[in-house]
DNA sequence: CCGATATGGGAAAGCACTTTCCCAGGCTAG
DNA sequence: CTAGCCTGGGAAAGTGCTTTCCCATATCGG
């Protein structure tokens, strides 16, 4: 067998430099416990001509600690997603976890699938990243699988609502957008409308929510139609934005996307139906996304620390707090004026 | 122990059901060989009840196999990059595969030591995505570990130069440029530049040289100062092109950045310098990235079938070759005219 | 100079599985 | 009626590692 060949194990170490399996595990793992400096030496060189290489795997199965951690997000694509996986990938990478990346988009379902893969493989810890739904019975399923995970010994923590009853990065999707909301009317804006992403998801929905209690402070409100549901896509943006426009009416002062990549969606709408922005419509973002800042006109929205979110996640795993007590560390988002919201006319 | 007792193993299955463990472990691994129909159901029953979830690392000790694959891609964060990597997840999601990623900052000493963890892990196969580099003996030294993987019974894809001696999806960067050089000259473009990316990156190295094989058909040439190097960034791009406004002579026709990306950096910094595109300079770049396709102005570009590569990696991983003949699967890129490129006069 | 205490090595018992090999019983064919 | 074969169950030997426990030697204080 060429296989066997080629696969050492440590016993082929061991007995290479002549000590026992004990002896060679030790100076492997240094620290364990010491060994002489004369055999220490025998089993490096040994190591070194096999081209030894623990087998990790092996070595979990033994010690009972893994150092994998299962992260899910909804679309890696997405450059919502793909930022706070890029600072849960270098954090993880720092604390010496090796991270496996799963999409599952967004779907509770294919969640807690992928959790009942981890708890297979043992991982030390999910990290669930993405909005949680309304589907209340698929989220408790996905919490019966948490629960089942940590039982085990497994951390859990999210990124989104804190509704599963483990450890939660929230970033603070109704604050933001009602911080929005009336910095937009305090500019002069009177007939708002939104774009409310999909329906099901909550971040969506909180930001609409957050939204709508904004304008509410300025007793504005927002009527069945200027409530536009589609995907949390560019093109959810920009036929979102197309059935305003079939609608007929007025257009409204200003439109909200409730993420970046819904508003870049909309302004290409827009810019098809030769409506100036912001001359004929105001167009808002939420996440405030790096690729993104370079569109014209410059996006007004709220900006979200998304690869800062991604390494406090990686930092909650290690953290460990009191359990039955999950954390939830909230995310405020802040408010950023650019071009694509100055008002028509400056406000009287 | 409160942990020892939620741990259920195999033989805790085995015991409620009354049966052997030998007996269990063929029930529930169902195929490996019949078991009577009255036994399996005990088993089964014994399964639920004790929430039992078999554990993959022992079982890939005991089998010798894994389902792990390793990917690492220089910045996940960087939409060329999390392109990739989503069709690679969702290819590799859907042969059962389980993705490990990490990033590795365009620096094959970091790549090499991830292999060197893909082969603790006793990983199935090894991905590397992204450019090579010209530093021959950190490549060497990638190459060598690579080879002990492959020894080991691993498998490595790469998708970038098929510089490796592994299998390689290879995106005909110098073609595809050469092309767009070839397009932009018939556009009626004469004095050209190129923000080049970074000096030691092979993908734009092999991008200028095509651009310039491209000119050079039309036997027009780049002088020193009309290639002007940057980071692979938006930022990139940003200082590349003030560089070139420093230089102070007349303006190009047309840049050329080598990813979009940096052209939108470009962009950014013409737009700060008040000269407007393309009836200033004109601007093209390479990738066609998704989220920047609605930049304005759109950008000319070359295509490169992201989602779709990463996909074919992930197929490589599984489809065995001839070992000793590694296969190299070549990307053409096509050239997608936008109005960045418009020329100041059609051409006489 | 002797018993107490480090020190460092190894045998063996795990860890949670798979798989080979053996065996008992039931069936069929001659 | 019996040799031979299939079927399904289990004991036990791996898989590659860690870790406990035991033991021999060396060191040290009194």
């Amino acid at each position: 067998m060429e296989d066997a060949r080629t696969r050492v194990t440590l016993q082929d170490v061991a007995d290479r430099a002549g000590v026992s399996i004990t002896t060679a595990s030790r100076v492997v793992n240094d620290g364990s416990r010491r060994v002489g400096a004369h055999l220490a030496r025998r089993v490096h060189q040994a190591v070194d001509e096999l081209g030894y290489t623990a087998n990790l795997q092996a070595r979990a199965v033994a010690t009972g600690r893994s150092s994998m951690v299962g992260v899910v997000v909804h679309d890696i694509a997405d450059p919502y997603f793909s930022s706070i996986a890029a600072g849960l990938i270098e954090a993880a990478g720092a604390r010496q976890m090796l991270v496996c990346l799963s999409a599952a988009p967004a779907s509770e379902a294919a969640e807690r699938e992928y959790v009942a893969l981890m708890r297979a493989q043992r991982a030390r810890a999910v990290i669930l990243v993405g909005s949680r739904t309304d589907d209340a019975a698929a989220r408790a399923a996905l919490g019966e699988e948490i629960a089942a995970f940590t039982r085990q010994g497994g951390r859990a923590v999210c990124v989104g609502q804190p509704l599963l009853g483990v450890d939660t990065i929230v970033p603070e999707n109704a604050a933001g957008a009602g911080a929005l909301a009336r910095a937009l009317v305090a500019l002069g804006h009177r007939r708002l409308a939104v774009l409310a992403g999909p329906r099901g998801l909550l971040t969506a929905q909180d930001r609409v929510a957050g939204f709508r209690a904004g304008l509410a402070a300025w007793s504005i409100g927002l009527r069945p139609g200027e409530v536009v549901h589609g995907a949390f896509t560019r093109d959810g943006g920009y036929e979102a934005m197309s059935s305003i426009l079939a609608a007929g009416g007025p257009l409204p002062d200003c439109v909200f996307a409730v993420n970046d990549v819904m508003a870049v969606g909309a302004l290409a709408r827009l810019r098809a139906a030769g409506i100036s922005v912001p001359g004929g419509v105001a167009v808002a973002g939420f996440d405030d996304i790096l690729t993104l800042r370079d569109v014209t006109p410059p996006l007004t929205t709220v900006r979200l620390p998304l690869k800062r979110m991604g390494e406090m996640a990686a930092s909650l795993v290690l953290a460990d707090g009191e359990p039955g007590r999950p954390r939830v560390v909230p995310v405020p988002g802040e408010v950023i004026m650019r071009d694509s919201t100055i008002p028509r006319l400056p406000p009287a």
